[in-house]
RNA sequence: GCCGACGUGGCGGAAUGGCAGACGCGAUAGACUUAGGAUCUAUUACCUGAUAGGGUGUGGAGGUUCGAGUCCUCUCGUCGGCACCA
């Protein structure tokens, strides 16, 4: 007999978590007998402080986690740190704490915060990105891309955070103000020197790899419309001089239209072509287009601006002699900085040629063949034929750039070309929290990598920070000067680091054995993990996280991967083959927590109060996972109100039972609802619907609770059913439901079970409930053996005095009966 | 401007085209209790009605269908992404 106790969390929450410690029941070994299933959530960065936006993110994915393990899955999840970051660097300068100090003692912090979630994490892998040992790879991967031609330095206008002092990738400014994406700061345009990585090369892949991964479509889209593919034409002009002016174009089978041609601004053949008599003016418009800034100049209801040079361009198509102008609605940065204007069908085009009284010289018919003056831009791909455009005259608009193409491509007057609108990938960081970049500047020999064998180039533990804006690495005199590898003489170490995007994009490798190979030599070929292991475990089966890393993280940790398998390391395309992500969870008012608003919910209360398996339950139960929703501190009180009813079910049952036999009836009941319970709460966790899981166990719960004073806890289903109960709560509340499956008596660990079976056939109704509707509305309810025939409703529902009243004398036009579910009668 | 997601009780939310509102919170009434912000029981979309019953109802307007929260068209609102990208 199980003793009669109360649910005191606080009690078994601890007990447990030292247990499966010391048990080891959570450490990874690699089993070729069972599947193996990689599940990974995106590392924290250590802040110090763990939110409830943390719990939200991995106690989900560890009950998801803990489920495949419970279906026979040989599970890997991993937990480590993104530890490389500003805060660190901004708490230095603020209280003059080395970085390495106070981001080691934020992760010891965070580490007993995480303890507290109760989560299966393989805490033997974890893995720290600010270790000596984990950059070391970090800056060998770094060498690896620069021998294989996929890092390059280039002087360029680059996009600045002044209040992080360091430059960004065009992914980490957001907005219409484009501002920084971490602190918000608009960022300004600055000309520096800085290493770039050519995922451009890898643009068709990362857009065309997206239909082999089950990934968000909402990340999908994101990522398509970051990567902005558009398939068109190059077409050569030249100059009168007889320079050669490249334009792209998507719309190939408007040439004949152009009636003028753009440049940028800053594009190279400007000054060549202006003429004497317009060179004053163009000079002047040249300096107030640099003057303007980005926001400025892509502010789309900017009335358009431009000058003529003077100077004339020949259309290949036609021969004719068209004015080149120069706007800054061209962009240098897209496409070659050309454009041909063709302002019968373009809006841009359009609004230049009305404002300076250029031709507007129409080449599409209209949808009803109408070739008149337009008055507007007339850009329809599907409806109208050429007109006006030589030999292509009368050809369908549809299809027609395709011709086009074709016939630039025979006559080399053109060819077929693609644009994207993603740009490489810059990762300098003028800070110095970071991976460095082991490059050395040599007076003689230019830039020099670092070798192989000298990694890691390691930060100093003595560097001073000071509020200049400038990285410490600039001033360390120890960690500045170097002899170059090359002819040994005097030179410099890059003082930048990199963009910490660099050291996640491969963290799904580095936790299958974290600091490989440590504090050990180094080489071009070797492997920064164990090959084994990574041929076991690799790739991600399931990755979760924010939608917040859409075009950042999970732009760059595809690219990655796809450079690591042209170098060789792995032999795959993606790194995680599943994605899911998850909302956020929103304070008290529905707004974002902040401390600003004051609406912060901190978790280490709330598992003071409730314990973790309520936090747990309470944030899967909240509404979908990829939802999010606001925090209800009334709410959480039904999560705790249900263990505590689990608890009763299990240690109050038939403690006073009451003389008799459970009957028939009630056991099937019972059989019913359990059955129902497992088939239910199996689809729902493997789908990440723990809000319905959960509903669905409080349903059971509700009627073991009902029947715990009565017979039916002498019946043997009684305990399969609590019994079965524990383990499909084991997922979610995984304390609880190891302390009631220990209190049962059983000896192994809730968590190593195998998953209860659901049986569809026992969780079959004994009678189905069959409505009769009349025209649509609901008369009459029937109760009929399941799997009843639509012959047979039929003819029941039509002999039920009940319908017959209201079906008022009239026949019936047409009766639609579909078994298990209704009969519907039309009068 | 373009693309995408989402609009359901007082609240969070549930519903393979087939009984709208599961489950939970809150509320109301009752039981137990010295007490209750504990626990248990019952009720709880709205209108009407003493009950039975009847009617209405998933942002709005149409449509498809025997049947629409679900599919289609238009529209309003909220949120997100992209945007002088040629």
């Amino acid at each position: 007999m199980i003793p009669m106790s109360k649910y005191i969390p606080q009690q078994i929450e601890p007990k447990w978590q030292q247990a499966w410690a010391a048990q080891g029941l959570y450490d990874t070994h690699e089993d070729t007998t069972r599947p193996k299933w990689y599940a990974l959530t995106m590392l924290p960065y250590p802040s110090g402080d763990l939110h409830t936006g943390h719990w939200y993110a991995y106690t989900p994915s560890d009950a998801a986690a803990r489920f495949k393990r419970m279906n026979g899955y040989n599970v890997f999840f991993p937990i480590g740190f993104d530890a490389f970051g500003l805060p660190a660097e901004n708490a230095a300068i603020k209280n003059g704490v080395h970085p390495k100090v106070w981001t080691y003692a934020n992760i010891e912090r965070m580490i007993a915060q995480l303890k507290r979630m109760g989560a299966m994490w393989a805490w033997d892998h974890m893995a720290i990105s600010c270790d000596a040992d984990y950059y070391k790879w970090t800056e060998w991967f770094f060498l690896k891309f620069y021998d294989a031609g996929l890092a390059y330095r280039e002087y360029a206008p680059v996009d600045f955070c002044p209040t992080c002092n360091t430059t960004l990738a065009r992914e980490q400014v957001w907005g219409d103000d484009r501002h920084c994406e971490r602190c918000g700061t608009p960022v300004i345009r600055k000309s520096l020197q800085q290493w770039k990585f050519r995922i451009t090369n890898y643009a068709d892949e990362l857009l065309d790899g997206l239909e082999t991964i089950d990934w968000p479509e909402r990340v999908k889209t994101m990522q398509t419309n970051w990567i902005g593919r558009s398939r068109g034409a190059e077409v050569t002009f030249a100059t009168e001089q007889g320079d050669p002016i490249v334009v792209f174009t998507t719309r190939p089978d408007t040439l004949w239209g152009a009636t003028f041609m753009v440049l940028a601004p800053e594009h190279p053949l400007v000054d060549s072509v202006t003429t004497d008599a317009q060179r004053a003016a163009v000079d002047a418009y040249k300096e107030e287009a640099t003057r303007l800034d980005e926001i400025q100049r892509a502010a789309t209801d900017k009335e358009k601006t431009g000058i003529f040079t003077g100077g004339y361009a020949i259309n290949p198509v036609n021969d004719e002699r068209i004015p080149i102008w120069i706007a800054d609605y061209v962009m240098m940065g897209y496409g070659t900085g050309a454009i041909m204007a063709v302002p019968a069908h373009d809006e841009r085009d359009f609004a230049f040629a009305r404002k300076f009284g250029i031709e507007i010289r129409r080449v599409i018919s209209g949808p009803d063949g109408a070739t008149g003056p337009l008055e507007a831009a007339y850009g329809s791909k599907s409806e109208g034929e050429l007109v006006n455009s030589g030999s292509f005259t009368g050809t369908p608009v549809a299809g027609a750039a395709g011709k086009v193409i074709a016939w630039l491509e025979e006559t080399g007057k053109g060819k077929a070309a693609t644009n994207y609108r993603m740009r490489d990938w810059l990762f300098s960081r003028q800070r110095m929290w970071g991976s460095p970049i082991p490059m050395i500047h040599c007076p003689t020999c230019g830039v020099v990598p670092v070798p192989y064998e000298d990694l890691p180039v390691l930060l100093p533990d003595d560097a001073q920070f000071l509020p200049t804006g400038e990285s410490p690495l600039k001033y360390h005199e120890a960690f500045l000067h170097v002899q170059c590898p090359k002819c040994g003489g005097d030179a410099e170490r890059d003082t930048d680091t990199m963009d910490t995007f660099m050291c996640s994009s491969w963290y799904q490798y580095a936790d299958i054995s974290p600091n490989y190979l440590p504090g050990q030599t180094i080489h071009a070929d070797s492997m920064p993990w164990d090959p084994e292991k990574g041929r076991y475990w690799l790739p991600v089966d399931q990755y979760t996280g924010g939608i917040e890393h859409a075009t950042m993280h999970l732009l760059y940790t595809r690219f990655f991967t796809k450079a690591l398998r042209d170098i060789g390391l792995v032999n795959f395309d993606e790194p995680m083959v599943r994605l899911f992500n998850q909302g956020m969870v929103l304070g008290t008012d529905g707004e974002k927590m902040s401390k600003s608003r004051g609406n912060v919910v901190n978790p280490d209360d709330m598992v003071d109060r409730y314990g973790a398996d309520t936090v747990r339950g309470y944030l899967m139960f909240i509404g979908p996972w990829d939802q999010g929703g606001p925090w209800d501190p009334k709410s959480i009180e039904g999560i705790t109100r249900f263990l505590q009813r689990a608890w009763a079910v299990v240690t109050d049952a038939a403690h006073n039972p009451p003389a008799g036999e459970p009957s028939a009836d009630d056991v099937r009941m019972l059989e019913r609802k359990l059955h129902q319970t497992i088939i239910k709460v199996t689809d729902d966790i493997g789908a990440f619907r723990f809000n319905t899981a959960i509903a669905a166990l409080m349903e059971l719960n509700n009627m073991l609770m009902k029947y715990k004073e009565t017979t039916l806890p002498k019946a043997p289903i009684w305990d399969e059913a609590v019994d079965s109960l524990l383990l499909l709560m084991a997922p979610i509340f995984p304390h609880i439901s190891e302390e009631l499956w220990h209190l049962r008596g059983h000896e192994a660990s809730v968590h190593v079970q195998q998953w209860p079976q659901g049986s569809a056939t026992k969780a079959q109704e004994a009678m189905v409930e069959i409505v009769v509707q009349i025209n649509g509305k609901i008369r009459e309810r029937l109760q009929v053996a399941p799997g009843t025939s639509a012959a047979a409703l039929e003819a029941e529902a039509l002999a039920n005095a009940n319908v017959l009243k209201w079906m008022d004398g009239k026949a019936a036009r047409k009766v639609i009966a579909v078994p298990d579910k209704l009969v519907n009668v039309v009068v």
